[in-house]
DNA sequence: AGGGTAACCGAACGATCGGTCGGGACAAGA
DNA sequence: TCTTGTCCCGACCGATCGTTCGGTTACCCT
């Protein structure tokens, strides 16, 4: 353990109180002045820590993204059938949606108007794309249903599991919670999906 | 039939470019400015046919909310087992959802900074919590799989309908496609679903 | 022809935006 | 004790925010 001698900010620190700030008003609908007042420390002070507003959505982005990709490089995604993979990047995707809420939150709700927005929507295209040609791959070995669209299917199955976001709130937010939440998502979808 | 000689605005068709250019940049990162470049008047000018911004966002919510909520007034919605009330709803939400696509979109997208924004928020609680009584119903009944919560059922059920809006986009926007993509919904959920 | 009004405009309002600046308080090292 | 650097502050910047205002068209009705 490293941590609980800090009374005074780190950019991450402030960082995980900035991110809570943006979830609540929106990114855009909040100004450096809530973050001041919700900080506890003047609005120039910010200023210290990180370069600016733009900055603290960056990082937090970041965060969120580092987390997702590394689900892709966990063995149990790259070796084995194409539908136990899947099933597994569902799972796990499920599962650090919810260990790294907010940070993911802010993920899923960026517009594309600055160029960090950008780089965070393509980003997202990329992650999405390669569980996308997992799905396809387990279609073409002949382990999903045939009557649904592969691309829809993809489409519908992100949906359910990003849509955690709107609802999930890790009050008692232990390990357990989490993968009985991500259990019943993958259940609700594979025994939707599965032959 | 009485609409096609206006070459000027209305509330009603100044709405469905605000209504757009929300929706690509976010509520509150849209400034009046944007709205003027894409309705192709001035500024001051949109105040002759609303009152203000807010008020656009209160018109596209309230029009995405009347939509929804008809839904439940449905025969089919009324009528029958709980469980084909529940998928009958189901599927009619996906495609009202694809129909009033970019209203429904901002609606989903509500944060509760401002008045109108709570009270989007507390009448989609509303709309929420009938549909999950339905799923309740359909549960006591003994139609649907017993071993995955109601109302973590209910929460998935509606993402996965929700998250719609993140990927389609009615270019052809039949109504055979809205169909299809319902159908797909439906089926996807309830094969997962039923017993 | 003339009066009324719907539709629009440029200019400007006070407020707030994200960000800058110079300096004060305080602790550590010399 | 005197520096040095971290952490923070109030005051302020130009830009932009949503909105208002006074006025100019252009068309309809008589």
């Amino acid at each position: 353990m490293t941590m609980p001698k800090r009374d005074t900010y780190t950019p991450d620190s402030l960082l995980t109180v900035a991110v809570q700030v943006f979830n609540e008003r929106g990114y855009d609908g909040t100004s450096m002045e809530h973050l001041s007042k919700a900080a506890g420390i003047s609005k120039s002070s910010i200023y210290h820590h990180v370069r600016g507003k733009e900055e603290l959505l960056r990082r937090a982005i970041a965060r969120a993204l580092d987390h997702l990709f590394a689900i892709l490089d966990e063995p149990e995604a790259v070796n084995g059938r194409a539908v136990d993979r899947l099933e597994h990047v569902t799972r796990r995707t499920a599962e650090v949606l919810m260990a790294e809420l907010p940070y993911v939150t802010l993920l899923l709700r960026v517009h594309g108007n600055t160029d960090t927005e950008r780089w965070a929507l393509a980003r997202r295209r990329e992650f999405d794309q390669q569980v996308a040609a997992l799905l396809k791959q387990a279609a073409a070995e002949g382990d999903l249903r045939a009557d649904v669209d592969v691309r829809l299917a993809t489409r519908l199955l992100f949906g359910m599991i990003n849509s955690i976001v709107e609802w999930y709130r890790p009050e008692r937010g232990t390990l357990a919670a989490r993968e009985e939440v991500a259990e019943a998502v993958a259940k609700m979808a594979f025994a939707g999906l599965r032959v």
